[in-house]
DNA sequence: TATAAACGCAACCTTTGGGTTGCATTATAT
DNA sequence: ATATAATGCAACCCAAAGGTTGCGTTTATA
């Protein structure tokens, strides 16, 4: 069982409940009433959104609260970030080197430097 | 089929292989070589990446080469950076939230679970 | 106490995901 | 012209994903 963040907020179900719980706790059948879905195919994406940690759940009495572990979503902030300054400082990495490249190929002079 | 840019980061091939090429283009071929899956696995990975913009491919004879497009990853930016705010200010939602809610519905004795 | 609400979860189904082998196609090299 | 490299892709397999119905359990309430 791969229970990454990653592969956690890929649905797009699991991302709805997310963000209704972002906010503030709800019980799972009131996350389960905002969607068309039955209650058990809710209750498996949170079963499974707890499994990586992305929620944690508290029981009162008959009901059980869904709270966002938001924090969690820091390990796909690092992972996209890291890539933030090479999309932003579009360093034309691909003209460059495909350039580079046809030169190298087309005429066997030396190498760009 | 759902291809969206979500689902294409799920996959931690698929991450290793966007990291791969970040830095610099590489045909199919060389991606394919880093990886102990056979050929058609990486190729069906990148096709999936290109189906949803991360990867666009550009052939030079026999050989295509494969860019990412990090700028499709400001997408799973936003929708993650939404949520940094509550969770780095740490806002208490849980404790509060399920504080009022056990004062409301019980009695004035408080007791905690 | 009986009933209903709020679940957890097994059993089952269908589609998708990720992998393989094998072969056809196109471009480069000999 | 022929061999080989780089690749696309069909056909197939198996496990996982996402859904359903149905039922048992626990807790609140009439």
């Amino acid at each position: 069982m791969r229970r990454d963040v990653f592969q956690a907020i890929a649905d797009p179900t699991r991302r709805e409940i997310i963000n209704m719980i972002a906010q503030h706790p709800l019980n799972v059948n009131a996350v389960a009433e905002n969607f068309e879905v039955s209650r058990t195919a809710i209750y498996k994406h949170i079963k499974m959104l707890t499994e990586c940690g992305l929620v944690v759940i508290t029981q009162f009495g008959r009901e059980r609260y869904c709270e966002a572990r938001l924090e969690r979503l820091a390990e796909v902030a690092d992972w996209v970030e890291q890539y933030r300054k090479v999309w932003t400082e579009r360093l034309d990495n691909l003209e460059n080197f495909l350039d580079d490249l046809e030169t190298k190929k087309r005429k066997p002079g030396r190498k760009k430097g």
